[in-house]
DNA sequence: CGCATGTGCCGAACGTTGTTCGGCCGCGAG
DNA sequence: CTCGCGGCCGAACAACGTTCGGCACATGCG
């Protein structure tokens, strides 16, 4: 992960679908060394994907929330199941397993409030393995689709 | 945004990196099209952009955590002064502004534990408008990179 | 010090792709 | 029925991806 490394991924953070030339030019190497480095980068896991950032409203996501949940009891087996669940539901987003007072953070996007509401009776509160959710509305998401890379 | 502008949203969810050929083909339309209505929908505002997805320890940000963040007074100018102080942070991946008990959610990568406790202490804690904040680590993160449309 | 070995980069070449554009088809209005 | 329009197609050309042989530099060993 050298500076050349560095370079070619702040390009790919920045706009994933530029020509493999163009990042090549800007980091200024051949071509062909860079598409080798991309290469590498892939096999190592360091690039895990390229994704589209699709406007939460267009797949009917106009309302998101966080959603605060604990899980009792706080076994492997609880926490590996009810992370497959959540992971599998539609609405979901995202699924963040924490250490605190919160055993997860789930990231979900409904059409409206009344979906939302819907989702988090019909579907969450049917896990008896939940001992109480907290749900807070998403008004506003900026999200860093190019982060630095920090300071050794 | 019709069936195939979904389809090809779908595409460039999954991997944003393939050929335009690939997914024309995928979805059954000449190359032609498919470039147009992927043009439409960037127009449109659909497609906010392509990204590449990083594995965060290389970028130095082995440690992750949300951080949810009160301040006060709750005046706009307040609130978008504190977003925008969260938002230029190199720490900072994410910022949440929320409705309920926390105003602001911000997600942090660090190094280490050390660096997330001197980015905590060094840089949040000086801003007055916090009244409080409350830190919990990610252990885990799933993130759908391609969450299906919901239904209408 | 000279030489052998290996690693990483380059540039050329070729098949593939992006992008533009003229034209065709089907549909709806008049 | 005819006209006009929107959307899709296919061809053409420039640009690009990908591979490969070779070169230069660094490293370690005789």
């Amino acid at each position: 992960m050298d500076e050349l490394d560095s370079a070619i991924v702040r390009e790919l953070q920045r706009d994933a679908r530029q020509s493999n030339r163009d990042i090549a030019r800007k980091v200024g190497v051949a071509p062909s060394t860079c598409l080798e480095r991309t290469r590498l980068l892939r096999e190592r896991g360091v690039i895990r994907g390229y994704h589209a950032d699709i406007a939460p409203a267009a797949l009917n996501r106009g309302v998101q929330a966080l959603v605060s949940v604990q899980v009792r009891p706080l076994s492997r087996m609880v926490i590996d199941a009810f992370k497959a669940f959540a992971a599998g539901l539609p609405e979901v987003t995202a699924v963040f397993v924490m250490a605190g007072s919160d055993d997860f953070v789930i990231h979900v996007g409904a059409q409206d409030n009344e979906h939302l509401h819907a989702f988090l009776v019909d579907r969450l509160s049917q896990r008896k393995e939940i001992v109480g959710f907290r749900t807070s509305i998403i008004f506003q998401h900026l999200a860093k689709h190019d982060p630095e890379p920090l300071p050794d």
